[in-house]
DNA sequence: AAATTCACTGTAAACGATTACATACATCAT
DNA sequence: ATGATGTATGTAATCGTTTACAGTGAATTT
């Protein structure tokens, strides 16, 4: 008999105490089975398992969480969960947990402002035993309590990360990316590109903003701010900077876009416009997000290697969140503090030569 | 003294006894003045309360959980994070959770097939109090230990659900959506309308199919089914469908996806060997994500409302997961478990009327 | 033969909250 | 004065694990 569900149907579950019974040993000895069974002798472990398989036991994990103090998830900090770009690294995120003991938490920062969202709470009611930031706008405040808390050494940022801090990051070459873009409108000809930058503070606009001057003083190209136009991430920012570029005197021949949805929002309007691309203005995108390809046209852009940037952060956070083996215990932590992913240039049929 | 940390910094976490302590009151008073204030005289309460602040209490969540038996928390399970359409839904969703009690656990089910999820394992090991599933693809085994643990009213669908199945759903009105993209398209003139469904297994795929066969009965349209053609709902599925009808000896004038990014796929396909939308073909998607608005030619689609979606299914499942007053714990739930939620056409500039 | 070591296993004390029950005191009707 | 009622608080059991410590034979060393 499996179990002795009655005729309700529903039955209780059973408990370690349960299993001990079933099996003529202590709790402990069932404990013991599941987490260090090479504490057990071959027969004792045997019996023990099948006594669990029997009753259909599973460690109740508030009591374990309790017990340990290891809530056995991870909390993952994602500015907008409707983003693509963001939804698929943390799909890449997710899939690596789900292969582990951890469970993963989200939650979305763009919907809740750092005053009502008290990210620290997860540590402190210990809900959790680690987390990704995948924004890096927290505030001074919350890193400050991070420091006090004592949790600082359980947290990582991908994608975007935390200027002037110390935590571990895992990223892309942004100011390569920005770097390769440029060169790419170059080779093709182009002299007047102009730039779609996010929000100044963002760390991400920041370094897309050097790799352009970079880039643009190496290929001694003068630089025109009034090309520099300020945005952040959003469709409806590329539908703005559209109608700034159509509003132009001496319009660029190629525009750099913050992301790929500002690139398709740009493409969208200036289309609907009259004005063609790549014919009349050429785009290039960043971040390659799975639709870029099938953009119409198809979008030329920087690819970040989200799967790589996802798995990277997953296992940087579980390297410092797992207990170590006593003999690594003292060492300082191994892995680096920074992994920075490479990015590539995709060539596709939004960028052409600027006609003559 | 706010607290007593120490030079190192890290302070230890209060526990429910510290407050007890600095409030000279028992825990059982501590734990009431979170819990049911009311119980209090006035000036304990606000005794109890300022010793919560200034040790910085919080509660911890384990300890909670095993007492009450109650998790806090929920599992969304995600048919594909790196769907559009998806993750907005789970925005939503997240959203009403974040203003709660409940925390949100998600998990990818593209990734994680049946044999390796272990869905009911969640609950028993009181991880959560409840789940919404957007995947209406559970297996038949999956239903039964739902049943036979007693969780299977803690259980919502959105978006998709399983068929014969009593549990509650939120769900657009597909068959309508379908019938509209119909309607819309012979209202232009179109009478060889094709239709890309999804997987034949799929809940969607069918109500889809049927709300098409209806308007073609409504329109006295013969239904060819040749241009009834299989497929699933990515950009991929677009692409290959896109190859077929360019094989096509009789082409269809018109065609109805299975879901936008299908739509994307397969303009982006069409666009590129040369045929045009909306002159030679006419697309229309299904799902009205943010990009459809921004897509070349913009999107004509039926959009599925899905604030509406995310927002009916967290208080279905709230009003079930959360504790009744004495009062109204006997009565039947009164929530419905069929909720359906309106679709709406928006014609963009993927449709117009066939060439004569 | 006694002492030491080793390989297993059991006993019971945590982990940190909630809450049923007991108690204490004040109020009020008889 | 007595008992009943109500309000506010405290005592201690409980939720289900893990694990420090102790114990038990058997094997090995002295």
């Amino acid at each position: 008999m499996i179990n002795e569900k009655g005729k309700s149907g529903v039955q209780k579950a059973a408990r370690i105490q349960d299993v001990a019974r079933a099996a003529g040993v202590s709790t402990a000895t069932v404990s013991r089975a599941l987490s260090s069974p090479e504490l057990l002798s071959e027969a004792t472990r045997k019996l023990v398992l099948e006594a669990i398989r029997s009753t259909g036991y599973r460690a109740n994990k508030a009591a374990r969480t309790l017990r340990t103090q290891k809530a056995g998830a991870v909390l993952v900090l994602v500015p907008n969960l409707g983003n693509p770009f963001f939804s698929q690294i943390l799909a890449s995120l997710s899939d690596v947990f789900m292969g582990t003991d951890y469970s993963v938490l989200i939650a979305d920062t763009e919907e809740h402002p750092p005053s009502d969202r008290n990210l620290i709470d997860y540590f402190r009611d210990s809900r959790i035993d680690g987390m990704i930031s995948l924004d890096g706008a927290l505030t001074l405040q919350e890193m400050r309590d991070f420091h006090e808390h004592g949790v600082s050494d359980r947290i990582v940022f991908a994608c975007e990360w935390v200027k002037d801090s110390e935590l571990p990051s895992v990223r892309s070459d942004i100011v390569l990316g920005a770097r390769l873009a440029v060169r790419h409108l170059h080779e093709l000809g182009h002299r007047k590109i102009a730039h779609v930058v996010g929000p100044e503070k963002n760390v991400l606009s920041q370094a897309r903003r050097q790799g352009a001057l970079e880039e643009f003083a190496a290929l001694e190209l003068p630089f025109e701010e009034d090309w520099l136009l300020k945005g952040e991430f959003s469709l409806e920012c590329g539908r703005d900077v559209a109608l700034q570029i159509l509003a132009m005197d001496n319009r660029p021949t190629a525009v750099c876009c913050s992301s790929d949805q500002v690139a398709f929002g740009l493409i969208a309007t200036l289309t609907a416009e009259g004005v063609r691309v790549p014919e009349d203005i050429s785009v290039v995108g960043f971040d390659d997000i799975e639709l870029s390809e099938f953009y119409v046209p198809a979008l030329t852009t920087i690819r970040q290697n989200r799967s790589a940037l996802g798995e990277r952060a997953a296992s940087l956070l579980m390297d410092r969140i797992t207990p170590k083996p006593i003999a690594a215990a003292a060492e300082p932590l191994s892995t680096e503090a920074l992994v920075v992913v490479d990015v590539e240039l995709v060539e596709r049929a939004s960028t052409a030569a600027p006609r003559v």
